[in-house]
DNA sequence: GACGATGTAGAGGGTTCGTTCTACATGGGC
DNA sequence: GCCCATGTAGAACGAACCCTCTACATCGTC
């Protein structure tokens, strides 16, 4: 992936994020790429590859953000990454995952549900590898899930309820 | 509520929960309504107004169908839940929770975001007084969102996974 | 210094969309 | 029998949107 190409994607996320998959007109995501519409155009050829080059983009800082690097001691891990999802909101998702998001303004498009899938299985595997529960990747998944869907409205006490619930699956 | 009201709400949140909130076009919801577009107009003014009508309607079938007549003993309560919840997604809501895809496809709107969050408010209460958690709503509620969210994935599997975390909270 | 590759700036086309408006049908109450 | 309220059918309008295209600037290379 080229250099501009990689300003250009990172640009798309944030107006993404910020306003969602419909508002954004395309001078819009003009504007938040900070390239001309000619360029724009050359390197995402329709708004759909725009959405899922901002996507792409998405997952690789998400994995960077949330899962490198835990904490070696397992409960520590659990508990860190449920800090690290909730500091991922309150800085970057206000308003919930932007996979579904996606999903959800496009029920049609059948790439979108693919990257979300992808999105979502290699989180589920990377947790529980670095968590100690493997075996239970479902049972974690659906706990980060719960914790992205009520962080917006229960902030500390969602994540307070995730550690819990983590702890208990042992 | 007027007799023509309710059945043009019925009709468009069918139109929404099968193709989201972006895609279909008025033209299109006005079939989904069955009555002509002035009809639809005379009711609801606005395109909004016709997504908030859609999502009222959509609350009080969601509260019947999943929270009504509970089991009385407290933990077959959680498990039918759960059950509830996911036969909800399998027969109306495929692609996830429509009052967080309404918010996704219009994070500007404070009406609707006032909306997701009476109904989860009142969700979290009544599965709360149910199911013997009175004070645990926040785990509970993050469960369910939990289970919602990871439902369309991963099925029966999410389903058990949301029971025993549940069961767990005692 | 010419040139080709790559960028910006922005106007324009063709389409779609939300909304309004006109014209007409129907049916119960005086 | 007339009328008004309420419905259908769909044309029309102005705006917004996605995408293309023209015209021009910049810069590293020969």
């Amino acid at each position: 992936m080229s250099d501009i190409q990689e300003r250009i994607a990172a640009g798309l996320e944030q107006a993404f994020a910020r306003h969602g998959f419909a508002e954004p007109s395309v001078d819009t995501l003009r504007d938040a790429a900070g390239v001309s519409l000619r360029t724009l155009y050359k390197y995402m050829p329709s708004r759909s590859d725009m959405m899922l080059a901002a996507l792409e983009h998405r997952h690789r800082r998400y994995l960077n953000r949330v899962l490198d690097d835990l904490p070696v001691d397992q409960q520590a891990a659990r508990e860190a990454l449920m800090d690290r999802v909730a500091d991922w909101m309150r800085t970057e998702a206000s308003h919930g995952c932007l996979f579904h998001a996606a999903v959800a303004s496009e029920p049609g498009s059948t790439a979108l549900r693919d990257l979300l899938e992808r999105h979502k299985q290699e989180v589920a595997s990377r947790a529980a590898l670095a968590t100690g529960l493997a075996g239970q990747e479902i049972a974690l998944l659906l706990i980060l899930e719960g914790l992205t869907q009520s962080w917006p409205l229960h902030g500390k006490n969602a994540v307070a309820a995730a550690k819990g619930l983590a702890t208990s699956l042992a």
